[in-house]
DNA sequence: ATAATTTAGGACTTATTTATCTTAAATTAA
DNA sequence: TTAATTTAAGATAAATAAGTCCTAAATTAT
């Protein structure tokens, strides 16, 4: 559905956005251990969301990553920055023509799928989820056992 | 979303689902030729739409593939023969212990989503989705100009 | 100023998916 | 029974995704 790299994006967004209620400023080694991520990999996704505007970020000793007062942040903002948008339009079967007019067998069935993953995507927005995620209600990662 | 493989998986049955109506058994040439497909790759995936009891073969001059009188073929059915069913359980956020007793943060959200594509996929038959190909409704393919 | 810390960027490596090639086995028709 | 046709199977190749490494640039603290 998403790929690995978004994956990690979404829950690095999330995992700053988190810290950055307190203004802590997290770095990548931070960030990785907070979200089983590997660490080279994660400062890549990390980058590409400061290239975006989604995260932003800062040199040097104390240095790390943070949002700006950013409430109006969306789950799709981050999907975006890092897939791009043809989960949300792709055909389901591949064709490059595909639509309403001209449809793959399957078109008419998964448009309201694809349309939920869409709402979705622009309905949930990051602010939601850190706050289920301070009350323990949700996690970023496996809890040890 | 599915695989490149269980895209070309689903049109080749598709396809080879709707010749069968009239007792033709399509080889690889004339399979890839109608779903547009590289003909080495789409023989690899019949074979194992064969081995899952999928589709069936038969070797020598005049072989190919065809479909026993299976009205109860889904569309769930190819997906798992190719993909298998992570598509419809694996959390989105790549969480290896994600349900709703120990969510993720998007799990809510997402489970919908998860559950129409699986609902999409159980409920989808091939007959039913031959009919509107037959009836020139559909397309495997983008047309010809 | 200098050394330490941390992100940025690009090159590189590894794993997985997609796709191809080659030979064998089965079937059919002449 | 022989030649032609077609799928089966395994090895190989190419493309893409996932992940790593190294050096540079910026910032901070001493």
């Amino acid at each position: 559905m998403f790929s690995k790299a978004c994956e990690y994006g979404i829950k690095a967004v999330l995992f700053v956005a988190k810290q950055s209620e307190t203004n802590l400023r997290p770095n990548i080694k931070e960030i990785s251990k907070a979200i089983n991520s590997p660490e080279p990999f994660t400062a890549k996704i990390c980058q590409q969301l400061v290239r975006s505007n989604v995260l932003f970020s800062k040199k040097g000793p104390n240095g790390g990553f943070y949002l700006e007062q950013n409430l109006k942040l969306k789950l799709i903002d981050i999907v975006m920055a890092i897939d791009g948008g043809d989960v949300f339009t792709k055909c389901i079967l591949g064709l490059s023509q595909c639509s309403s007019k001209n449809p793959c067998p399957i078109h008419d069935q998964f448009v309201s799928v694809r349309t939920g993953l869409m709402s979705m995507s622009e309905n949930t927005t990051i602010l939601g989820l850190v706050t289920k995620l301070n009350d323990g209600e949700t996690f970023l990662k496996a809890e040890m056992s």
